[in-house]
DNA sequence: TGCGGTCATCCGGCTACCCGAATATCATAG
DNA sequence: CTATGATATTCGGGTAGCCGGATGACCGCA
């Protein structure tokens, strides 16, 4: 058994120490995309995000909203200091991580195109 | 090869994703420990606390001052904008891990003590 | 009823991490 | 030189991600 248990603080830190979680996070913050547009948007497997985005849902980062076939993900309410002092964390590392840049001109474009649908 | 390189992000933000290595980065905001110091304050075994430390040590996020036979550590001083956030949202969990107020109590013990010299 | 699209989950394997115990390093005191 | 104390590192084993590929569940539509 480790010396600390492990707490949510712990959870929702891990939940930010993986790129493509992290860049998950930096590109719905401009609103909600749909799984197939994370796909398109990160050149990630589908599976691959589906498990960040359970990964995402545990931690209380993301919620859905369903509509027809799609789920669509958005950033979560922050519900504490600590949650709103953590996604200041992701505006500001935003200039530190090259591809999120890319990620969002093509999520900017796919907004145009007007959605998977 | 992965769809997203290890970034220095990364590496940070996995840094604080450990509870040992959280304690030991709240209890020394209130200024530099020695190692022994550390392993009393956190009833946390000696090499669990070298290992952690040398992890904050390669995320920047500690810095050492050998003095004699002891090593000090204490905060780097952040040395970016996402640097600054990250050591906010360590302030704001505070009070969200019991485990740092009960490890406060007992470093404020050891400073009255005058440490392990 | 069958089919295509959307999404989640399972399975195998790999890697990274985390720990306890023991050991190594190094400075200092005697 | 020897001993002691502070710290770092190594080693072995266990566990928790992470991924690619395949599969499963579900819905809308013809």
């Amino acid at each position: 058994m480790p010396s600390a248990t492990k707490t949510h603080v712990d959870l929702m830190f891990r939940a930010f120490s993986d790129p493509v979680r992290l860049r998950i996070l930096a590109v719905i913050r401009d609103g909600e995309l749909c799984v197939c547009d994370l796909v398109s948007i990160l050149h990630v497997p589908q599976p691959t995000v589906s498990r960040h985005l359970a990964y995402l849902l545990r931690a209380g980062l993301v919620t859905v909203r369903e509509e027809r076939s799609w789920n669509f993900y958005q950033l979560a309410r922050a519900r504490s200091a600590f949650h709103r002092k953590l996604l200041e964390c992701l505006a500001s590392c935003f200039r530190d991580v090259p591809e999120m840049t890319q990620d969002a001109t093509r999520a900017r474009a796919n907004r145009d195109r007007g959605g998977c649908c």
